[in-house]
DNA sequence: GGAATAGTGTCTCTTAGACACTATGCT
DNA sequence: AGCATAGTGTCTAAGAGACACTATTCC
C-alpha cells in the first residue's frame, strides 16, 4: 500500500455465536424438553502460537483474527473448526463491532456471525490451545457470565437476530433433523417465540399442514409416520425450498 | 499495538447508499409519479487533500476511510456530509465487504450502509473535492453504470435490503412527510413492492386505516384533511411508534 | 355535467381462535 | 382400562378480495 495518509485498524477479527437447541429426554414416547443454548469458550492463557492471550480465563465467543487473503466469513469458518472442532455449519453475518475502545489491544474490528448447530454436530467439540474449556449455556446463564471484550453486547444482539430470523424465515429447519414431527417443530419454535398460535396445540397442528414451506413425507405412496415422541404415530414433515415473504401491510400483526 | 503476529487490513472504509423517492408532478390535484432513486457520486481525479483518487471518473457510492477514534457508522455520517452536503439522516448498516481483492489498493474492508433521504433534504447537495458530480439514478440506470470497485454488488444488496425493510418495517415513513395522505403512502410502497393489496385502491384504502402503526391526524377535534393531490379532501395520516411484528407461522404468505 | 380522486356497501370465501371431541397405541 | 400424544369437528367472528357504488371538488 503506497498511500498511508489515513489510519488503519490494528486488527480485524471474526466472532461466532454458535447456537444449538438441546433436547432433554422426558422418557420414552414423550417429547423432550428443548432449550436454546449458546456455545462459549473459556479463553486460555496462551494462544496456539504461544503468545499471551488477552482476557484469559473469561468466557468468550469463539473467534479470532482474519488472515490475509481471507474474508471475515471464511475466518469464521476456520476459527470455528480450529477452536471447537465444529465444521460444516451455516454461518450468517449479522453485525460489526468497531468501537475504538472495545478491545484494550487497540482498534480491533470484529465481525459478528451466528451459526446454528445441530446438537449432534457439537458432540465432537474439543478443547484447543485457544480454549481451555468449551460449554453450552442457556441465554440467561450466558448473560450472567464474566464475558470478554464486548461479547455481552454481541450475544445480546445475536439472540435478537435469532428470534427475528426464526419468526421471519424457515431458520427453524437448521435446528431440526431432515424429517421431523410437528411437536418437534413446535418445541423448537417455543424455545424462542411466544405466540398462542404456536403454543396452542390445536391451532399449531391445524395450521402447520397448510404452511407452504412444509410438506408431508411419504414412503411407498403412504404417509410416513414416526412414533419417536408419542405412542400414536405422528406424521413426518420436511421443509421444502419455499421462501416465505410476509409484509406488515398485508397481514395481521403483533406488536 | 505490541503484538503483530497477525496481519492487519490496509484500510477500513464506510460506504453509503443514499436512497430517495422523487416525485414528478402530474399537474394540480393529481398524485405525482414516484420513483426510487439512488444518489451516486462521480469520483474526481484528486481527493480534497490533493492525492490521486482511485477509480477516478467512475460512479460510486459516497464513502471513505474511517478515521481513528471513529466507528464505521460515525464515518458514514461524516462522509455523507463531506461529500454530498447531506446531513441528519438515519443511517443503517447492512453489510460488510471484505473480499481481499475487491480494491486494487490492498485489503480494504468496507462497511455498507443505507440511508433514506427525503427528496427535499437532497436539494442542497453539492459538488465537493472528492466528487466531481452528484446525481440521482433509478435502480435500472444505476446498475448499468460503470461503477467503482464492487459497488455494483453493494448497490444490488442495498436494493434488496430496502425492499425487505419496506415490507417488514415502517421504513416507508422516512420517505414521507410527517403528515401524509394514503395515496402518498401507496405511491411510496409501489416504488418497491408489488402486491395487489397495495396496488388495488379499494383494498389499500380500506386496509390502511386499520393498520396499528398508522393514525389519523386531527385538528381542533376534527379530522385533518388535505387536497394537495386531489380535489376531494383526503384524510391525513401519520406513523405512530408501533413496531409491527410478523411471523411466517401466523400469517398468509407470499413466495 | 364531466372528470378525477377518495373513499364505502355489500357479498363471498377463507382463516383464526376456541373448545370439545375422537384416534392410536403402549402399559 | 388408563394415559398421553396426535390430531379433527364445529362453531363464531374477523378479515381478504372483488365489484359496484357514493362523495367531493374543480373546471
Amino acid at each position: 500500500m503506497k498511500d498511508k495518509k489515513f489510519t488503519i485498524p490494528d486488527g480485524y477479527t471474526s466472532d461466532i455465536a454458535v447456537f444449538t437447541i438441546t433436547s432433554e429426554s422426558q422418557g420414552e414416547y414423550k417429547p423432550p424438553i428443548k432449550k436454546l443454548k449458546i456455545m462459549l469458550i473459556k479463553r486460555s492463557k496462551q494462544d496456539h502460537e504461544g503468545n499471551q492471550n488477552m482476557e484469559a480465563g473469561k468466557w468468550a465467543l469463539p473467534g479470532g483474527f482474519v488472515r490475509p487473503g481471507e474474508t471475515a466469513f471464511q475466518a469464521a469458518e476456520r476459527k470455528l473448526l480450529e477452536e471447537t472442532g465444529v465444521d460444516r455449519l451455516r454461518i450468517k453475518h449479522f453485525g460489526i463491532y468497531d468501537s475504538p475502545n472495545r478491545d484494550p489491544r487497540g482498534w480491533i474490528i470484529s465481525n459478528a456471525h451466528y451459526v446454528i448447530a445441530n446438537e449432534a454436530a457439537l458432540k465432537n467439540r474439543k478443547q484447543t490451545y485457544d480454549a481451555s474449556d468449551i460449554q453450552l449455556f442457556t441465554m440467561e446463564e450466558a448473560l450472567e457470565l464474566d464475558l470478554a471484550f464486548d461479547h455481552r453486547q454481541i450475544i445480546d444482539d445475536a439472540i435478537w437476530f435469532i428470534k427475528k430470523d426464526m419468526a421471519l424465515t424457515t431458520l427453524a429447519k437448521h435446528f431440526l433433523p431432515e424429517e421431523f414431527v410437528l411437536s418437534e417443530l413446535q418445541g423448537v419454535l417455543l424455545t424462542v417465540l411466544d405466540d398462542p398460535s404456536i403454543a396452542t396445540d390445536a391451532a399449531f397442528f391445524r395450521k402447520s399442514p397448510t404452511l407452504p414451506f412444509l410438506e408431508v413425507v411419504s414412503e411407498n405412496g403412504k404417509p410416513k409416520k414416526s412414533n419417536r415422541y408419542s405412542k400414536t404415530p405422528a406424521q413426518l414433515y420436511r421443509f421444502n425450498e419455499f421462501q416465505p415473504i410476509v409484509s406488515v401491510y398485508r397481514n395481521k400483526l403483533k406488536g
